[in-house]
DNA sequence: CATTGGCACTTAACTCGGTCGAGTGCCAAA
DNA sequence: TTTGGCACTCGACCGAGTTAAGTGCCAATG
């Protein structure tokens, strides 16, 4: 068990050297906070905490700073909630007033999450297989072609074009599409697969061939491509403090590109906000950065996840809040529906 | 008139600068080029190139880069083009086979066109404006609340919620839903307001606050929001070489982000494939860098651009040739219709 | 008269030694 | 247990000197 008095040396540790990106001293320490105790002391606290981990100093004549671990410590056991600011308050309160749509709703989070917090912002589209269809269309665009339009209750709208092998009429795609709604709406997008199973057998060999065109591609939308989508703001706010990153920017940017990195980095959808703090994700790319992630979508049933993503040295009670605070108002929104 | 072994004695600096990312002076040059002259008559046509202010030193006692006047003249009056290396030319010629719908389309573009040029590359989406409507199809979500979606003759697929101040039957609906495609199918989009114009007209006054509802917000799609579209990849290239952004990254990712600002940057669609050097664009973020475009589309009507952008300091014959092809290829892909 | 070799000059980049200062660990005293 | 004192460490900074690349100019040359 740590002592209280050697964790409010880590908390000081922290909060100077998130706000000054500089090693910080016994001296420094003893000056800015009010302690009660002399540098000397400090220093002896500080023994300590090296010792477990929780902080190191990069060269034996610096400073000391705090180590993953240490931010580990400092996340799970001294940040407080920070309250955001009135503007902040304010921004996150407005933000999608008049959206739109899903896109509107996903680039207006993304933007604003990016700008409250001044990192780089995640949002993952609601999880396909986590959605029921509201509706499936089939429109034809001539007699060999159709264009499948798939909507979710979550707002997402996935189209596709198929091609038909044989000639098809205007009164057979409506029996289709009547058909393939009836069965399917209302059906988590992950059961359609059973759903279909045997849809094919109720028409006629003739029609066949062309059903089954369009039942796969179907199951294609549903399950097979893109399943997951993610959308990234304000890598910009990555080159800010140039100090930070300064050798390795290609990497992280690399890593950010990659739809499917940034999808294991969001992790599984659940409740809470959470974090992930250097070393403790593993993609090398990413291991001096930290991960701040919350899930959103109705109540009991996420559907998706958000986030943020910066230095190690970030502001963690300022990020959580921010994070935590969207995806609220988020969920809210997709509550009311639209 | 530029004696043609001055543009000679260009071309070899522009070309070594480019590969080494150092000024080059007058004896590497003669060395590394059998251009059959002295240094020392290399220095007197590098000074009258420089009078002519097409290359500097950026201190005295260094070598010559180009100045955007130089790589300006080398684009329009040297530069050959480059033939796409083997592997390049069969990643161009099959990257959209399979793709599934348009946003697949541009995805891979984007990413191929990154790859191939290892810039940053940015497709715009074809132009709303320019596009013809395919079909409008109105579904109902709920008795007071419709999605209409609106397809495009280039795959574009729009959809928007709208709401409904009296309730609405299937019939109406139907009714609604085949007018609209009967007087808008094959309409330009930047026609649709005047097509429109006394469409209400048509209607019952007790059906008329809901028809004008949905009139209204097909207006919105066609003409106000989200007009362009446009996506960048390969941001990470930018860090690859740190010497060359060093000090500016920040203001450079800030300019990527903006959709107002890539736009403005791929400029008019037109026919050909054009270069904006360093400065001749107007945007103070990115003085530092080019921009090569093409237009891409159905012959003879681009319905929008893509390029990519890079350092000044950039293989212009190289990416001139990839980003041409890549234009073609997809303007015969969408062409052939999908 | 264009070309060339030679030469003096300029200047950024690099190296090296010395100094400075922030910070530490340890120890003895309170 | 805390504290002041002290010797020690080590990166950061500074200035001088050296090096190397490159230039401009000029006189000689074919």
């Amino acid at each position: 068990m740590i002592a209280d008095r050697r964790l409010e040396i880590l908390r000081a540790i922290v909060d100077d050297y998130v706000a000054t990106n500089e090693p910080v001293g016994s001296k420094v320490l003893a000056a800015r906070h009010s302690l009660g105790i002399s540098p000397a002391t400090i220093r002896n606290e500080m023994a300590l905490l090296e010792e477990e981990g929780l902080i190191s100093q990069p060269h034996t004549s610096a400073g000391r700073i705090p180590t993953d671990l240490g931010y580990r410590v400092f996340v799970d056991r001294i940040s407080t909630v920070k309250p955001l600011s009135a503007p902040e308050r304010r921004a996150i309160d407005h933000f999608l007033e008049g959206a739109v749509d899903l896109d509107d709703v996903v680039n207006r989070t993304v933007r604003l999450l990016a700008q409250v917090t001044k990192q780089v912002a995640i949002v993952q589209y609601p999880s396909l297989s986590k959605s029921a269809v509201r509706h499936i269309e089939i429109l034809p665009l001539t007699l060999l072609r159709l264009m499948i339009v798939l909507i979710t209750d979550t707002g997402r709208v996935e189209q596709r074009i198929v091609e038909l092998a044989n000639q098809t009429t205007e009164a057979n795609v409506a029996k289709l599409r009547s058909q393939l709604n009836l069965i399917c709406a209302g059906e988590k997008l992950n059961q359609i697969p059973n759903t279909l199973k045997s849809f094919t057998e109720k028409f006629e060999p003739t029609e066949r061939t062309n059903v089954t065109s369009v039942v796969n591609v179907i199951l294609e939308m549903a399950i097979e491509r893109s399943e997951e989508k993610v959308i990234v703001s304000g890598t910009a706010n990555l080159a800010r403090i140039p100090s930070d990153f300064a050798t390795s920017f290609h990497p992280i940017l690399e890593a950010l590109e990659e739809q499917v990195v940034l999808l294991h980095l969001l992790g599984e959808t659940a409740e809470g906000t959470k974090v992930k703090i250097g070393h403790e994700q593993d993609n090398t790319n990413l291991q001096l950065t930290s991960i701040v992630t919350s899930g959103y979508g109705p109540e009991g049933e996420r559907v998706a996840n958000l986030g943020i993503i910066g230095p190690t040295r970030m502001d963690y009670s300022g990020s959580m809040s921010a994070v935590s605070a969207v995806a609220r108002y988020v969920s809210r929104f997709l509550e009311a529906g639209f």
